[in-house]
DNA sequence: ATCCCTTGGTTCAGTGATTGAACTCCGACG
DNA sequence: CGTCGGAGTTCAATCACTGAACCAAGGGAT
């Protein structure tokens, strides 16, 4: 029997967005785009089969949640406002995993760029209670991030300190496209 | 070679998160319960294989998300506050979903019960901006939801009226055992 | 023009997940 | 004791996913 990507006959809008975001790897890129990946390869950092991140990334991009610029070997990605709207579900389930399986503390800690704040359970700012645009953001290294590895990836890297989300990781940033 | 539940070396807490919720249908499960069903079959209404809703449902209840009181043919399913704080991720999937994915308006509308504002996109009731307790959130029928099909589970005729998540979906209410 | 390197992508055999239908187990009731 | 209903298990078939090997293409150096 087929075994579509779909909840077929849900009357959810829940299993309306698992079909887009439901197969694996595909939330973990998301978090990489908005870390501020772009290359293909900044992507494979997390260890995803090329296979599956070639196959998911096409996914993404016909699904609208991410653009690409250029083709091979020079693409790369970028999320659109589709994409950059699954902020909160990103969020949710990273606070979620620091609140429950992080036994050294979070492993990274989100900050409102505008006034030093930690961002909260729900993703507001607990300084000054708004909820901060997420090139607002900035995401830092928390006491639960473990020690540098040999060989590490460069965006493993860059993410070892401040870094503005949705900013490029590595090389300079371009004009924005917003 | 294996292929685990596991994100096997993320350095990410969104990964652990998706060993314990990533898997197919789980999610789905969260949500009933959050409307809550409790009985094997109110979960089985969504279509779910029944061995695939054992197993997910084993696992939950290992994993502290679900807790089991009573054993087959009678036991019933609670969520526990670890599966309650999974809210946040549930509620901005289908608010995702609804924005995106469903062309007759939201299929359900979630209410503070307190003032009757609705929730925004990120949960907080849109009257008042509190965040709201689960408890004190209704969920309604909204425009999208399509007209009931012949032979409807009693759950999904359940949810064609207003209902506050965590009660019983069927038969009277427990005492709280919160 | 050719060669090499890097990046992105494809293929494949093997393994596990998922599925729907059929069947089993068990408790409650008459 | 027999029946019914609820929960759970089994199974053949199919698909998802994996890691390694290989291929394609562009750019730079010679």
């Amino acid at each position: 029997m087929p075994l579509p990507r779909d909840y077929t006959a849900q009357q959810c809008s829940l299993a309306r967005t698992l079909e887009v975001v439901g197969e694996r790897w595909t939330l973990l890129i998301l978090r990489d785009a908005f870390y501020g990946a772009r290359r293909f390869g900044e992507f494979a950092r997390t260890g995803i089969p090329r296979a599956v991140l070639t196959d998911r990334l096409n996914h993404m991009v016909d699904a609208g949640l991410l653009e690409r610029v250029g083709s091979a070997p020079r693409g790369h990605y970028g999320l659109t406002a589709k994409g950059i709207s699954l902020w909160p579900t990103v969020y949710t389930l990273m606070a979620w995993g620091d609140e429950h399986y992080a036994p050294g503390g979070p492993r990274r800690i989100f900050v409102h760029a505008g006034d030093g704040g930690s961002l909260g359970p729900t993703g507001a700012c607990e300084l000054c209670g708004a909820v901060v645009p997420v090139g607002d953001i900035l995401v830092t290294p928390g006491p639960g991030l473990e020690p540098p590895a040999p060989d590490e990836h460069p965006v493993n890297v860059a993410l070892r300190s401040p870094h503005r989300l949705l900013e490029p990781l590595l090389g300079e940033p371009v004009a924005a496209e917003g």
